[in-house]
DNA sequence: TAGTGGTCTAGACCACCCG
DNA sequence: GGGTGGTCTAGACCACTAA
């Protein structure tokens, strides 16, 4: 996309939002393109349902090559915005499904990002087979040998949250082992565990007396849980559930 | 990347997971990269903090060209597993930050996707000037136009969600007029007014006298609480409270 | 079956930034 | 300053699928 001599329509348009683009410094090319077609959906030019001309006319019009063009309309559609199909063309989308992205840090990055200091205490640990529903969330044997962890996460000494964790000792058996005072039992996990995948699940619940006792709540308060399993080729190597203090949010822009 | 006529490294490791090759049919050149330098990752080949080889050296490695090694990096570091910056080269994150994608879908389809019937009812609808609390949220002026929804969505006829939504007639004063018993009012702003931006963010309350007689729930209970503000043009047009009916929750997969 | 987007290449230039 | 990744191109072939 040459900066002068373009077509007229276009150069209309950048030249309304130039202020913005003085500000944000975009200067690459696909990015010309992904912020003129945002535009064009935004004001309406391309309303919802409407077939977008093909990469190889935009990529005329904007005087640019197709797998730039490319590259932008698979951005916009990696955020809902449109749909494209082979054959069928690209058209913006009626419901844009937005997807939110968030992080899910380790608990120590997310404490000291805030500014606080982190610390973590292991509660209870102890060597056991899996509970009927551990197990049936995990699909183990009964008899598999596990470690069971309470653990509570602090920042500037204040209860955080509140950790209640499964580690499966048959596909990592060295966590028997492992010392807890210095890193968390996700820092070890994630250190001397390979990584392939997992499920992770937000929800909300009353806190129970543990819950309650444990984060310096009243029993019954509403707390949000992050849950989690990951595995490791496709053996479920820790479950998880993490209990925040009451009030905690997460968050994303769109 | 020939598949034969390769590295007897490469040859072997591709040997080793060829029964999950089989079944994912993934033939793209750059997605076997990426499953290879996943694959090096996970069994520890390269370890938390390794610096990797050079694009071009992976390039002649796998025998293809470097926009496609690059694009396989650019994927790993999107999902937080690698670091990469010009002239420092790429590494394994030391602890991969896990980015979570999760789908915000149009209420009606979240629940016919879940194979129910939907349906809506708005509860209550005026037209005031905002809150002072909602004022603060939205930073809008103290008269600003607005209008105040409370609506319930049901599956299969079951209270579903609760919301509870404020709508800027300032950037959409035809909302006003808006016919809310065909379509909610998601769907008419997503069809009538732009999109620019907006804040997402989870978390959890007790439910009070009117979430817990709407959702047919008791007082107290835990429920599960996704808040939104979207936005046009740096502009709030919106601002959305959705309370879940107990036991809710949200997930995806790593 | 024809037309669209998906992928890949070889090469080029450039911006960034570590040493 | 030099080496890395970031971007872009022109062209090619291919996979999917709507008409």
């Amino acid at each position: 996309m040459r900066k002068h001599n373009i077509k007229m329509k276009v150069v209309n348009l950048e030249f309304q939002r130039y202020s913005i683009r003085m500000t944000t410094t975009s200067l690459n090319t696909w990015q010309l393109v992904q912020d003129e077609v945002l535009h064009r959906i935004q004001t309406g030019v391309w309303s919802p349902g409407t077939l977008l001309p093909t990469e190889k006319e935009l990529a005329q019009e904007f005087e640019c090559s197709r797998a730039t063009v490319s590259r932008a309309l698979n951005n916009l559609s990696g955020e809902g915005l449109l749909d494209r199909r082979r054959k069928g063309g690209t058209r913006v989308n009626l419901n844009p499904v937005r997807r939110a992205t968030l992080a899910i840090p380790v608990m120590r990055e997310e404490i000291e990002g805030k500014g606080s200091v982190y610390r973590a205490m292991v509660l209870e640990r102890e060597q056991r087979n899996p509970t009927p529903a551990v197990r049936a969330f995990l699909s183990v044997e009964a008899d598999c040998p596990m470690v069971h962890l309470r653990s509570l996460h602090m920042a500037d000494n204040q209860p955080y949250a509140f950790e209640d964790r499964w580690v499966n000792l048959q596909v990592v058996p060295k966590f028997a082992e492992a010392d807890l005072t210095e890193i968390s039992a996700n820092e070890w996990l994630v250190q001397n565990s390979g990584f392939s995948g997992g499920d992770v699940a937000f929800y909300s619940v009353n806190a129970g007396s543990q819950e309650a006792e444990n984060l310096g709540c009243r029993e019954g308060e509403a707390l949000f849980v992050l849950e989690r399993i990951t595995r490791v080729n496709n053996k479920p190597i820790t479950f998880v559930r993490l209990f925040y203090r009451p009030g905690h949010r997460i968050s994303t822009s769109l």
